[in-house]
DNA sequence: ATATAAAATTAAGTTACCCTAATTTTAGTC
DNA sequence: GACTAAAATTAGGGTAACTTAATTTTATAT
């Protein structure tokens, strides 16, 4: 028996290679083991099959990156998921917080038939609930300028677009405090040695420390005239 | 580490034999092979694990049978597949005899908080669109009046209920003929040594010929007067 | 009661995906 | 340029779920 096209772990590995990739290329094996949390032979062991399969390219010892192939697969991987969460968010009305998590399982069970369907039903939504945007059905994706809140200096203003890098704990930290897609946001203060951000969210009395680790996934938009 | 507390592949053995038991209890190695298209030392192996995790009692030589924790975990699986099939028909407008598949897919990926927000999206429906009925959310199962389309006799008319054990093939040959949950039917003629029957459609021009194998599978209400 | 066919089970082996421990390679420091 | 810590890789091993081939048990038919 030929080995089966895709599986459910292809997938994610997939997933996550093509998110590091916005980060750096090629991604390190560590990254990928970190991110999948997973041993780094099990990466190795993974990468050595998706190469095979002609997914990745594997520079030893320097990383992988994602072959033409390996893209458009990921690509329609994050189409999936990111329908799902709108639809999740939008028509069953589940927590913004939560609804990451329900898609990562979704996204692996879903035939191209519901895929389409599912863009039509929610009029073909352009980004998912946390801000990021969503492939078309040929697998194409629009890069969009957005710099992350950890560039901008104190006094500035900016709107926020997305949250890189979603994971549960993050989603529901900003949640609590109001992080969403479309907040207007000024950089109060900026703490020395790496310390967080002091952020005003629009219509809110009170700053919010936000971290640096944080304030590098959290992605805006510069406000038109501060640019 | 712990074996996982459950699997996509536990979870379609135990729908397979909760399914399998309303023809025959206990349910036969072989028939649990076909069903999922696997040899019969994987299914035993698999029975060693259920019987193991205490879902199953396998009585060696005679077959498997549920036990009440095991019924449980087949309906909740039941639930979502077919709030899932509704879901499709009634939402995405997928067609009738192709949502089994979609769904035999995401059933598995599906968090109970997902399932309840669905069931109250399509208003707590209480049947599939193959007429079979969904578990409530405790795993109460109704289980119907109904009888095969093979117990009729010449003469005596029927409303279709449901479909049951669902299959693509079988979908798709009754679909194609206007079989479906609702329709009447009258049995016209039945041929001798186990041949088809002539099945009218109320409505059609011309009866047609259903093997004694899917009448079997086709199950019926009597219209009243004639019970 | 015995022969035989069918069903169930055991035996042995495979693949995908994971692990820990040991080793090798790379990159940064003096 | 040698020394060392971190990262990558190899070696060896495990489990879930599958396979085919061989064996045992049950059911059936004479
Ligand atoms: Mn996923
Ligand atoms: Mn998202
Ligand atoms: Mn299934
Ligand atoms: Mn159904």
């Amino acid at each position: 028996m030929s080995p089966a096209l895709t599986s459910e772990t292809i997938e994610m590995y997939l997933k996550s290679i093509c998110e590091l990739e916005t980060i750096e290329s090629p991604v390190a094996i560590s990254q990928l083991a970190q991110r999948q949390s997973v041993s780094s032979p099990a990466v190795i062991e993974m990468v050595k099959r998706l190469a095979a399969k002609e997914l990745v390219t594997h520079t030893p010892y320097k990383g992988v990156a994602l072959t033409v192939t390996g893209k458009k697969r990921a690509h329609n991987v994050l189409r999936r998921h990111r329908l799902w969460e709108r639809f999740l968010v939008d028509v069953l009305n589940l927590p913004w917080e939560n609804v990451h998590d329900c898609a990562c399982r979704l996204e692996h069970a879903t035939a191209p038939a519901v895929t389409e369907s599912l863009a039509a039903l929610l009029q073909h939504p352009v980004r998912c609930p946390h801000g990021n945007p969503i492939p078309d059905a040929d697998g194409n994706l629009p890069d969009d300028e957005k710099l992350p809140l950890a560039a901008l200096e104190i006094g500035q203003s900016a709107t926020l677009v997305s949250v890189g890098y979603e994971e549960t704990i993050l989603l529901d930290y900003l949640s609590r405090r109001g992080f969403f897609p479309g907040v207007t946001l000024t950089v109060e203060d900026i703490a020395p040695y790496q310390g967080p951000l002091m952020v005003l969210i629009e219509g809110r009395e009170q700053p919010c420390a936000l971290g640096r680790e944080i304030a590098g996934r959290v992605f805006v938009t510069m406000d038109s005239g501060e640019g």
